[in-house]
DNA sequence: CTGCCTTCTATGCATCTTGCAAATTAGATA
DNA sequence: TATCTAATTTGCAAGATGCATAGAAGGCAG
């Protein structure tokens, strides 16, 4: 390979698993000898690039359900890397957590308000917090970014909840993400009015008190 | 190299350069026997993604200054292409169209409203729609809906302005993006409360009528 | 069965933001 | 000096948002 000129690389893929455990945004982390690792490997002959995202998440993470969407490309020396972000619905970490006990969970703390971006850190439920590869916490980071700047005018809010959640439980995922509490009332109007929602008629069940109505998230076109 | 195993990759760089011309979108483009493709090459060693977007803009579009950001990365069978998007100041594309005949002018005519996303058409100065190559009218889509989402509360709008700019130029820019009219004081309003904008005390020259005054971006932390 | 407790849901209102129209200002030009 | 055009400012209506309050609907203890 000429030392300047056109040249193969090795191409591959990052995945950033996220889900919304008990109000705080949470991370599926491979522990490797000390470090913290995000699920990741090398995209193979004939995949796609999500594909590839699909599959890591499949065999390392052990979800097979999630809403993926690309992040960003990082070039390395030989190498391209591809990140994704994979937001995994309710309880989806329970069951891998359970399998596998290479993996962790991670509680991502955004120490910047807003859009500031920049690095972010990851806590294990005991609160301690977790020393991650190089270069981690920045993926992280560009993670909560994205997600910030897309939850209000998308609907990647609905892809960490099962497919019926109460507004409550959408409030938790927004303030959650934003790391900002949310007026009740103001949240409840603003969700009805995108036309985003459409209630079941059914009501959530296990509650002590008045249980909350349940909606399904219904797609509008253009978004 | 086994049918299903890793692999080795050409990386290949594709570059949106973007400029607002008399209130439109313009792009530079490359004609190439008929049909129109955007600049492009490959990454070379030793390169980072963003070096070699700069090269190729500076080398297949005779550009030295412009503001570039990643967009999306695109797998193909043996290769991956890295998106970014170049917005060039003012009457940056002058030179360039001079200098090489190669190179052509477009005009992005965004047939979707608001965020809905697709792909975009592209006509001639003369109001000919441009036969693109496979895929472009889809990044150039995907431009523009990152353009619109960003516009509101990052910088990138002043990366389409020279240094110093009025009010006017500033809403011209936003709404070609943005693909709609604004109401004059409302948007004067919104951008001065911001706190992003520096009066020079300068005012603009050569109007034959009441100059406006001229602004400076200045950017704020956190944004 | 009744009262209590908690949370959901709806409503009213002050405040802030935005859209729109009209008035005022400032430079060039005839 | 009068006129023209667009910049800039101002006022007000309409809409969105934050906040407090009131009513509703379940389970649960006595």
């Amino acid at each position: 390979m000429a030392s300047h000129g056109q040249a193969d690389y090795a191409v591959g893929i990052k995945v950033v698993p996220l889900s919304i455990i008990d109000g705080v945004v949470a991370v599926l982390i491979a522990a490797d000898d000390g470090r913290h690792v995000l699920p990741g490997g090398a995209l193979l002959a004939g995949e796609t690039l999500e594909g590839a995202a699909q599959r890591i998440l499949a065999d390392e993470a052990r979800i097979d359900a999630a809403y993926v969407e690309q992040l960003y490309s990082f070039g390395e020396q030989h190498s391209v890397t591809v990140a994704y972000v994979a937001l995994v619905a309710g309880q989806g970490f329970a069951a891998p957590l359970k399998i596998s006990s290479d993996l962790a969970l991670g509680e991502v703390i955004v120490p910047w308000a807003g859009e500031a971006g920049g690095p972010v850190e990851v806590c294990s439920p005991g609160g301690e917090q977790l020393a991650l590869a190089a270069g981690e916490a920045e993926i992280l980071g560009q993670t909560m970014l994205r997600l910030r700047g897309k939850l209000d005018y998308s609907g990647v809010g609905f892809a960490l909840l099962p497919e019926r959640f109460t507004l409550r439980e959408l409030q938790d995922v927004h303030e959650a993400i934003l790391g900002v509490r949310l007026n009740k009332p103001a949240f409840r109007r603003r969700m009805l009015d995108k036309g985003w929602l459409e209630a079941t008629g059914e009501r959530e069940t296990g509650a002590s008190f008045r249980p909350a109505e349940l909606y399904r998230y219904r797609p509008t076109k253009g978004a």
